[in-house]
DNA sequence: GTCCAGTGTT
DNA sequence: AACACGGGAC
């Protein structure tokens, strides 16, 4: 079954500016943008970000703002604020033995930087690797690891399969199963998280009063860390 | 409107 | 185990 993959994955596997870096710092960024986040959008930010901010010792003597800033648009801001502080903790004490000390960085993230930058065998389990894992029933080696993402993402979706042009659907118990739906997420119009993201921007953006602003959405930015308060004003994190 | 899919918090 | 966390493609 693996080799079946890997000879589809030599003539469809997707070409992606962080596939050709092993610096950890790099791999790091490029993962953290990719939680939650579909590769296209992150393409140019990956670029944009390392552009600005070469290296840890670049990112860490930057302030937090600066970071956040930068991400804006991405999603999941708290992300942007994560990173900036793993850059300063690895600046600070080098990269820890344990990648999920950084904050931010969960099993996958430290999966995945373990065997892009780091070499090791490990094979780094996202939902679209687990979709594949579980559907063959087979046995993959970490060397299968963009393979399987890559036909997660392109070939072996969740909800329509597209089974007809999978190099492993002759072997594959699953051929033809749909995963069901199974999702919820309120509506973004008129929600809360629309008020605060209007909050974060006007924060980043402005020196307005915070009297202007919703100040129950200011005390959920300062929940994660995104924004500090004092005397009046608002502002980013140093 | 639905779908997407890792981390941190509770 | 359940929930919160963005924004964009569709």
């Amino acid at each position: 079954m693996e080799e079946e993959l890997l000879e589809w994955y030599d003539a469809n596997g997707r070409d992606l500016p962080w596939r050709h870096t092993r610096d950890p710092y790099s791999i790091l960024v490029s993962e953290v943008m990719l939680q939650q986040t579909q590769v296209e959008r992150v393409i140019p930010r990956y670029h944009a970000w390392l552009e600005r901010w070469p290296t840890v010792a670049a990112l860490a003597s930057t302030p937090a703002g600066d970071a956040i800033r930068e991400w804006l648009g991405l999603g999941y801001n708290r992300r942007a604020l994560n990173l900036h502080r793993a850059a300063t903790k690895i600046a600070r004490d080098g990269w820890p033995d344990d990648l999920t000390e950084l904050p931010g960085v969960g099993t996958y993230t430290a999966a995945a930087i373990r065997r892009f930058a780091l070499g090791e065998h490990v094979l780094p389990v996202d939902v679209n690797v687990s979709r594949v894992v579980r559907r063959t029933g087979a046995a993959f080696t970490p060397a299968s690891a963009h393979a399987l993402m890559d036909l997660g993402a392109t070939i072996c979706l969740a909800r329509i399969p597209r089974c007809r042009t999978c190099p492993l659907a002759d072997s594959c118990p699953s051929r033809g199963a749909r995963d069901q739906p199974a999702r919820k997420q309120s509506p973004f119009e008129g929600s809360f998280r629309q008020r605060r993201v209007a909050v974060l921007r006007l924060v980043t953006e402005s020196t307005r009063e915070l009297g202007a602003l919703d100040h129950e959405a200011v005390r959920s930015l300062e929940r994660d860390g995104l924004v500090v308060v004092e005397a009046g004003t608002v502002t980013l994190p140093a």
